[in-house]
Formats: C-alpha cells, sequence, structure tokens
DNA sequence: ATTGACCTTATAGTTACTATATAGTTTTAA
DNA sequence: TTAAAACTATATAGTAACTATAAGGTCAAT
C-alpha cells in the first residue's frame, strides 16, 4: 500500500510517517520505479505501535527504547516495566502540578467580577503582588 | 543594576532576561558606554510579574496579552478574566487527560511482573494489542 | 489536454527557552 | 601590574514532535 493508506489506515498523517522513518522509529519501506513509497502489513503494525505509545504520551526516545527491546526477546524484560514506571511517575508528578495550579488559579480567579476597570482589576492585582512568590 | 542582578533578584536566567526583550515582553533598557544594559526597579517589576505568570504556565502570548490590558487601565477588566477562565480550563482538560492516562498507564502496568522474558512482557502485549485503541 | 488527487523532497515554523561559540569588559587576587 | 575569574555582548543552533509551506513529479479520469 502507499503512504496515503498506512496514514488513513492507522490514522495519521502522510507527514508524520515520513518523520518517523528520518526518525528511525519505522523502517524504510521499498520503492516503486516512480519513487513512491510501498508498505507492507508489517508496517501498520509497527506504525500502530506507535500510535498506541503516543497516545500514552511516551517520547519517540521512550518508543525507540521499546522497539529495541522488542528485538532481543530472551532478554529480561525488567527494563520495559522500568521505563513504564517512570512514565508513570513522570504523568503523576504532572497531574499533582496541575493540580496545585489549578487551586492557584482558582482563588486568582476568584479576587475579581467581571464589572471593573483594569485599573481595578483583583486578577491583575494578583500577579502583580509579590505574595505572589513561590 | 546590571542584567547579573536582575536575573539573580528575580530568578531567571540572563539569557532568558535577553530573550525576553527580543520577544517583546520586557522594555530595552538604556546602555552604559560599554554597551552593558541599565536596569531600573521598574524592570524588576515587569520581570517579576512574567515570573509569576510564568509559574501559572501563562504563555508568552497570553503574558503579552495582560501587558497590554495594564496600559489601558479604565477598559473594562472582562478580557483579563476571559483569559484568566480559557487558561483555567485547559489548565483543567489536561489534568482530565492526564488522568484517564494515569489509568491506562497502570492497568498496563499491571499486566506485567517484573521477571518475564521480553518475549512474554505483558506491558509489550498490551502495546501490540489492537484493543488498545482508542 | 487538463483537472484533481496523490506522491516526492526540502525548508521553515511552532514554544520557551537552553546551550554554544566568540569576543569584549570589569573586578579581584597574586 | 598582570593575569585570572567573572561578567557582559551578539549570533546561532538545539530541544520535542510535529505542522505548514513551497515547488515539483505521477497518475487516473474527464
Amino acid at each position: 500500500m502507499r503512504i496515503g493508506q498506512l496514514a488513513r489506515s492507522v490514522g495519521v498523517d502522510t507527514q508524520t510517517i515520513r518523520f518517523y522513518e528520518r526518525e528511525g522509529l519505522l523502517p524504510p519501506p521499498d520503492r516503486q520505479d516512480n519513487g513512491y513509497r510501498i508498505y507492507t502489513e508489517r508496517h501498520v503494525e509497527r506504525l500502530a505501535f506507535i500510535r498506541r505509545c503516543r497516545i500514552l504520551e511516551l517520547s519517540l526516545a521512550e518508543i525507540h527504547e521499546l522497539q529495541r527491546y522488542q528485538g532481543a526477546p530472551h532478554q529480561p524484560c525488567r527494563a520495559i516495566n522500568t521505563l513504564l514506571d517512570d512514565h508513570l511517575a513522570h504523568v503523576r508528578s504532572r497531574i499533582t502540578d496541575l493540580q496545585v495550579l489549578e487551586k492557584q488559579l482558582t482563588s486568582l480567579r476568584a479576587s475579581c467580577n467581571d464589572d471593573r476597570d483594569i485599573g481595578a482589576c483583583g486578577v491583575l492585582e494578583g500577579l502583580s503582588e509579590e505574595s505572589m512568590q513561590q
């Protein structure tokens, strides 16, 4: 199949597919005489794997690492679990950070109503106060 | 004061200060004869304002917008509140997304223990399954 | 013959810095 | 006094993961 069909069947842009190829995440496919890329079922699976990892917000570097592990199926899989644990820790820490942020923003927002002048805006005052350091 | 002292007093890098100047967030200061930038108290406040906004993860574009509002203190402040509401909505939506992610990752992680071969790794299998689409 | 849909490469833009290179200036210590 | 350390300046490239744009070649159908 050509790049457009691969793109549609996995749900990514053709540009992204070429980008993954350049980055070494997707093996370079054969070409037709006219230079068009020809993909196989194996490419579909490989790209779908990348897609699933990206949905989980794994980085391309992490995906690369996972692909290296896939090439050595008789090694112990601890490294894979560790990679996932690290990513999970990162996601959890980000959630915590954003929850703190949400509280700060909510409290800042509560310090103003819509019908003041900018010169008296509680939000702007809050942002201008030294107390709002961290 | 010179750039290094401004940087230390607000807690940003000197490079970042020059970057903000190029981006139009910080007004270009006067220069000494040798070309060194000379900052005043007003610059300290302006930079501290930017810093506080950045801690709340407002974008530079949003900070720019806030600065424009500051220049017109007799306009109604509704636009400022709207800007904050939009940002808050964005933060909340990101939290929700990450919480979904966290659940998916936790469940994927639970499908493996540390002492298998990569060929039997539950995590890798989970990532390779079509069911893990979205 | 030309329109439209597809494919190709190369290059630049996005965000908010951060790092590097190269060089001039000021301050401090020997 | 001189030499090193610390500071300043500019310019340019790198980061992450695409996304957009430009300029052009290919193919099927009208």
